[in-house]
RNA sequence: GCCACCAUAGCUCAGUCCGGUGGAGCAAUUGACUGUUAAUCAAUCGGUCGUAGGUUCGAAUCCUACUGGUGGCGCCA
């Protein structure tokens, strides 16, 4: 990379002379003989004084001129001063602009219906970035980790010409002369690869069309995705904790300062580790009951007892051996008692809920055919799919980590929303 | 898809219940200023009250429809 003779903020030492920086103006006080400037770049941010007696004329003037969130460079000498912010103060010996603009949109107070017109400007502020920041962090440890369990990194396609999850939530597009959806998951796409690779992982982002409204949901994700043949239900959910256990700590250890300015309480996080808890899905209803819940089995559980139970627990947890009829025609099916199936949910603790689904897959060439016209679908839509039953079937197991989800927990956010830089919402496609 | 709520200055809001000459703070502009921490002080600028109808002597305010948006729920990552 070639070396820039501008330093970025969070490199500057108190001792460093004549150090140029370059960035945006956060904020800026004017005085008669003295201006304050904070200026911000992708590191952090750093109070600069302009004094009248130290400045050439032109350099006064242009000093005088620029605004908020106006791009500048400067030039000065750092020293140490407690009352500057992060105690460091550069006294500027010079002073560019390089583009002025107009007045900045974004002040004090914005309501949210602003803030989401505003999300190209919105996604310089201080919140913003640092969540960014760690989500950065999030996909490079899941990267990480996955390469360091063999797992082959696959690049499976988004448009698609069958479901995954199910009709009522797909997206639909005109395909030149065929009728095309955005991908829900590429699950079905990673059991193909498994019989070469036999671990694959895919990032991507996954579509859902559900016309809801909630601090949980957005219309595009990423979606972390793994696969393995040779792996039953409890396999899965090992590579799982273990995942999400690295995840967890490698945000702690490189985001230190993020998850802080985030006011992000860590206590929780500091003490995840693998393995995680498990409980049955009979179990967790059992709880739920003893809480003051009216559930009984066969019961979804819905976003208020979720969140109970996710508070109750305080950790990390699986809810395993769901019932049957809840899941989709791809999950194995219990052979002794067919009203369970092989399908764990991983919950995040502080009421965060749900953040992964995964199982094992269904193997065996009849049943898939059954469940698949069970669930009112239609195999040939299939064909390819069940094609994989055909030829060297093996067990295997997978699942499908929300990237959000994750980070949405990790930053403790108040909303899902705000881990996207430019979410997809109900009502919201622009920005 | 269902339920609730909102729309007034560039931004955040008060004014609506109980109809009678549209307000504040921030931003902007101008000036003052002693090391400020989203500085302070003074002045100035700024509005077809979301749109269309209706009631009324008179509507930001009451009624109807429409449009846009926000929050919650069914679902799921």
């Amino acid at each position: 990379m070639p070396e820039s003779i501008y330093k970025h903020i969070t490199d500057i030492e108190t001792s460093d002379k004549e150090v140029k920086v370059r960035g945006w103006i956060y904020r800026i006080r004017k005085m008669k003989d003295k201006i304050f400037v904070v200026l911000r770049d992708a590191t952090g941010i750093l109070q600069c004084i302009g004094k009248l007696e130290d400045l050439s004329e032109e350099a006064w003037d242009n000093l005088n001129e620029v605004a908020i969130e106006n791009a500048i460079a400067v030039k000065g000498n750092a020293k140490e001063d407690s009352r500057a912010v992060n105690n460091i103060e550069l006294v500027l010996t010079d002073f560019t602009i390089i583009h002025k603009g107009e007045v900045f949109p974004i002040a004090k107070d914005q309501s949210k219906e602003f803030m989401l017109d505003n999300t190209h400007l919105f996604v310089r502020s201080y919140k913003s970035t640092n969540i960014m920041k760690v989500k950065s962090n999030v996909l490079r440890a899941a990267r990480e980790w996955f390469y360091d369990n063999k797992f082959y990194e696959v690049t499976p396609p988004i448009l698609t010409g069958s479901a995954c999850e199910g009709g009522s939530t797909l997206f639909d597009l005109k395909y030149f002369d065929q009728k095309a959806y955005l991908s829900q998951s590429v699950q079905l796409y990673l059991e193909a690869l498994i019989y070469s690779l036999e671990k694959v992982y895919a990032i991507t982002p996954s579509f859902r069309a559900e016309k809801m409204r909630t601090k949980r949901h957005i219309n595009e994700f990423w979606h972390i995705e793994g696969e393995e043949a040779f792996v039953d239900f409890e396999g899965n959910m090992k590579i799982q904790e273990e995942l999400v256990a690295f995840i967890v700590q490698y945000v702690l250890e490189n985001n230190k300062k993020e998850l802080k300015e985030l006011e992000r309480d860590t206590s929780f996080l500091e003490q995840i580790e693998a393995p995680f808890k498990k409980i049955t899905y009979e179990e967790a209803i059992n709880t739920l009951n003893e809480n003051g819940h009216k559930l009984k089995w066969d019961d979804d559980i819905k976003t208020e007892e979720e969140r109970d139970l996710s508070n109750l627990i305080g950790e990390p947890f699986f809810v395993t051996m769901y019932p049957s009829a809840h899941k989709p025609f791809y999950v194995k099916i219990n052979e002794k008692d067919p009203r369970w199936c092989y399908s764990a949910d991983l919950m995040a603790p502080e009421g965060f809920g749900e953040i992964i689904t995964g199982g094992q897959r269904e193997d065996v060439l009849k049943t898939l055919v059954e469940r698949i016209i069970e669930e009112g679908w239609s195999p040939e839509d299939y064909e390819w799919y069940i094609d994989l039953r055909k030829y060297g079937s093996v067990y295997h197991s997978g699942f499908g980590l929300g990237a959000e989800r994750l980070t949405w927990w990790l930053c403790g956010l108040d909303t899902i929303q705000e881990t996207q830089p430019f979410p997809r919402t109900r009502n919201r496609v622009y920005p």
